[in-house]
DNA sequence: TCTGGGGTCCTAGGACCC
DNA sequence: TCTGGGGTCCTAGGACCC
């Protein structure tokens, strides 16, 4: 008889997402291909299966399917990033009302331990909570369950071919969106002829140059000696394998760490020649980056400004510069970090570009309490500073962000990001709420 | 052949994830 | 014409300290 394992954790993972958030709202377009657009309408980052099954790939630029979409009549929409957030937010809510302990790792996927559910009633408890996430909020979703963070992943993956029609007969227990290894022998059926680059952690690099070693499959890469993989994929590569030897090595983070960096930047709608366009877009970004900070409690050490133009032009008229200001005294203060970041761009501004995109990052991020104060520097202005943030954001909470605004930001901004197709924000938006 | 030993901090580059 | 945005971690090497 093998023996019970000890850990359990269910990788949730919502399906097409961003698809799946439109389709809630738009039932028309459910069973037929939907891709949902990357910010600046670049890139096509979400697809429906139907679009999948077209051969369109994750990350495709989109100019570049354009006439393939069309052809097919492929429902394209721009990002609409307040939908998915409140729309995971919700997905979220109930997993972790019902889950002994969670860790919500991205805007789609929750890890929880089911460690301490009876083994033999997790994969109904998987079953039963995935009912319940669908028919509350609409959005389908699959459950890996395994004994550690990695081999949930792998486990999800089967689950979600079930869903698709395509079982893995005699890899553990299946049925549609819920898999469970929950045995030695089927976690060594699921890894057997599993191909390297698709385990957690295992990127393109390290998969081509395993295949230069002639590992394809997972199987062939645990027989590989620990020092081994130590030398050549650094100790996070050994951790994935032992992962997938079924010891859990990457614990479950109930508590989200604080960031260190804090990072807005975007793509122009139009090619951007000038300085004062320039200025505004770094100044929103740094408005809406202290927004971020102030929201963490944090304050920043230092700002880094970057500007570039397009990689796909002639390498002449390719230029990229970055430049980073330290604040004498840690700030959250927009003002602050507006001068800077305008100053920065001023110092690295050319005007023989046309500039495709901009950049702004906090870096050196501190606790806004306990604030570490310096000896030297005076601190009188930073109470009042606090207070006149504290009433801007409470201003913006209420009647809407941008309700005030910096004027260094621009009024019309007419170098903003394209998002021609975005839906409406149904649930987050008074006057964009569904219409019956 | 052999050139002291033990540290910290910073940065660039490379890897990964969604 | 048109190619996203936002993160983390590890390692090697150099500068510098006593």
């Amino acid at each position: 008889m093998e023996p019970s394992l000890p850990s359990c954790i269910a990788l949730v993972d919502c399906n097409n997402f961003f698809v799946s958030c439109e389709r809630v709202f738009n039932p028309k377009l459910l069973g037929v291909p939907t891709v949902v657009l990357s910010s600046n309408d670049g890139c096509i980052i979400a697809r429906s299966e139907e679009a999948k099954k077209l051969g369109i790939p994750m990350g495709a630029a989109a100019f570049k399917y354009q006439k393939l979409l069309k052809e097919h009549n492929v429902h394209v929409y721009s990002s609409n990033f307040e939908l998915y957030s409140d729309m995971s937010a919700r997905v979220m809510n109930i997993l972790a009302d019902s889950a002994p302990s969670i860790e919500i790792y991205s805007i789609d996927e929750a890890f929880i331990d089911l460690t301490s559910i009876a083994p033999e009633e997790r994969f109904a408890y998987a079953q039963a909570l995935r009912a319940r996430v669908t028919q509350w909020t609409g959005i389908p979703v699959s459950f890996g369950l395994a004994p550690t963070k990695t081999l949930a992943k792998v486990a999800n993956d089967i689950a979600k071919a079930v869903s698709r029609g395509k079982p893995k007969p005699g890899i553990g227990l299946q049925s549609p969106g819920v898999c469970y290894l929950d045995t030695p022998s089927a976690i060594d059926a699921a890894l057997k002829y599993l191909p390297v680059g698709d385990v957690w952690g295992i990127g393109y690099r390290y998969a081509n140059k395993l295949k230069g070693y002639n590992i394809h499959t997972v199987a062939k890469l645990l027989t590989m000696p620990d020092e081994w993989i130590r030398k050549h994929m650094t100790i996070n590569g050994l951790r994935t394998v032992w992962e997938l030897r079924g010891t859990p090595c990457i614990s479950l983070e109930e508590i989200k760490a604080p960031n260190q960096t804090i990072i807005k930047s975007r793509s122009f709608g139009i090619p951007v020649r000038t300085l004062p366009s320039l200025k505004e877009a770094v100044a929103t970004y740094a408005t809406i980056a202290a927004e971020t900070l102030r929201e963490q409690k944090q304050l920043c050490g230092g700002i880094c400004v970057w500007l570039q133009t397009s990689w796909f032009v002639a390498e002449e008229h390719r230029y990229f510069n970055s430049e980073t200001h330290i604040f004498p005294l840690p700030t959250a203060y927009t003002p602050t970090m507006i001068a800077a970041a305008t100053s920065l761009v001023e110092q690295m501004y050319r005007s023989d570009f046309a500039y495709k995109k901009a950049g702004i990052m906090l870096v050196d991020l501190s606790p806004m309490d306990p604030a570490q104060l310096p000896l030297f520097i005076a601190t009188d202005d930073v109470p009042k500073q606090t207070n006149a943030m504290h009433a801007v954001d409470a201003v913006n909470n209420k009647w809407g962000s941008h309700t005030v605004y910096f004027v260094a930001s621009g009024v019309d901004q007419h170098w903003k990001s394209n998002r021609q197709l975005r839906s409406q924000r149904f649930t987050t938006q008074w006057d964009e709420l569904l219409r019956v």
